[in-house]
DNA sequence: ACGCTTGTTAATATTTGGTTAATCTATTCA
DNA sequence: TGAATAGATTAACCAAATATTAACAAGCGT
């Protein structure tokens, strides 16, 4: 996955320490949005997508357990973490209750916060990636399956994919009638592009060509110095 | 889900201490094993399954930042807590990199514990889809009753399963028609992945294979480098 | 100690997957 | 138009993964 900077939502009323906090963690390579108070902080988090939530528990208006009870409403992934100046159990407790990740005592050590926030962060990321994603196409007549790694075509036996096989004919699926280019599948798929990964992967083209010719609405054009391009007739490119 | 008693490995040096504290989990219906060092620790995690690690960080022989280590190499997912006595820095950042899913100084209030134990395995809960408590499984013309451990065929004798043949074909048809990974058997039945575990898997996958060839249409098909698949015809995988 | 069950390791055969080589065709551009 | 470069196709080859059977070792009840 792309490691585009992860968004957090940074609630806290004290404007001073609120500065302090977001410009050390945008220092540290995060997207901050930074709200003033529990009503504020409820709507930015309704529009956007964040990675974490930091609240500060003692806010006028709407205190920070009020709010975290919202989003986790809203949403019952995105990890919280709260900051409060009292160390009373009865608060470290709710909080818990309300479903945090991590609970900090003011003052505490902005290099603990970062490693807090890298660990529940990286914690996320792990269970994500159990994240099949999409793993179903349909060619044509054909139909694939890049986790079983089949390709089927009408009612005939399912052919057997290799990984290679496999994910080449996923990447060019993933571009229906688009290009899809060489550099691409071999940074991706043989994390190495030079003069024979590239002979290998057409030896895959020229397999997958040989499953692919039972239709003869599908195959596979090569752009010239550029890539591959999987052509399904009666079908154009479809935007995302 | 069938809420078993959750298991807790405790590790903790000082036996006066240790003992209060496993006494304390254990009215709290937790399952407590309790080692005395970092060494009898790590044995007794690798005999059992632990739904979470308590661990002191000081200990004689093997400190717990070299014993989450050591489990974190075993299992990535097991959620780790460390006790302390020092509320250095240095060693919470340490603790953060070897993986721990939370920190408490002691002293620490028991019921702050309590909360964040309830906190982590319910968040751990609800991620897993290990599925304890079906035990019952058509396979096609078979029936396992993987509590009793036994295989039935159509209304002959029932062959019996040994543990691990039985964990293996239950994991199987939790995956009915779908990839059962090969590192998650290794991981959850023989708690090791590595190259002999992973020889005696296939040896289990045969035997397995010999019970089932009495229905045409059972068998395990493997897909190489992944894992292997129970298919059974004229059923598709199903969605959930 | 004996037999039985269970699981691991070994030995060996087989299958699969991927790279490279060899040869041939197509495209580009000077 | 004819090198030079890019792509196509088949086959040879090697390494890694899996299959299968057998030998072996540990644990356990009798």
């Amino acid at each position: 996955m792309e490691e585009a900077n992860k968004k957090i939502l940074l609630v806290e009323d004290d404007p001073n320490f609120g500065a302090v906090l977001k410009d050390y963690l945008v220092i540290n390579d995060f997207e901050v949005t930074l709200a003033k108070n529990g009503m504020e902080g409820f709507e930015k988090f309704k529009k956007d997508n964040f990675d974490l939530c930091i609240l500060d528990v003692m806010m006028p208006y709407k205190d920070g357990y009020t709010l975290a009870r919202e989003i986790r409403e809203k949403n019952k992934e995105v990890p919280i973490i709260f900051l409060t100046a009292k160390s009373m159990k009865e608060d470290v407790l709710k909080g818990y209750k309300v479903g945090a990740d991590d609970y900090l005592n003011k003052p505490f050590d902005s290099e603990v916060l970062l490693m807090k926030i890298k660990a529940i962060i990286q914690r996320k990321a792990s269970e994500t990636k159990t994240d099949n994603s999409k793993f179903e196409f349909q060619i044509g007549k054909f139909h694939l399956n890049s986790k079983l790694r089949f390709l089927t075509f009408d009612n005939e036996e399912p052919i057997k994919l290799s990984p290679k096989e496999n994910e080449l004919l996923k990447m060019l699926a993933l571009h229906e009638n688009d290009l899809m280019p060489r550099e691409l599948a071999l940074t991706k798929i043989w994390r190495d592009d030079n003069y024979f990964t590239s002979r290998s992967m057409d030896v895959y083209i020229a397999k997958l060509r040989k499953y692919l010719k039972q239709d003869e609405e599908v195959e596979i054009l090569n752009i010239h110095g550029e890539g591959f391009r999987l052509v399904v007739k009666n079908k154009v490119a479809e935007e995302k």
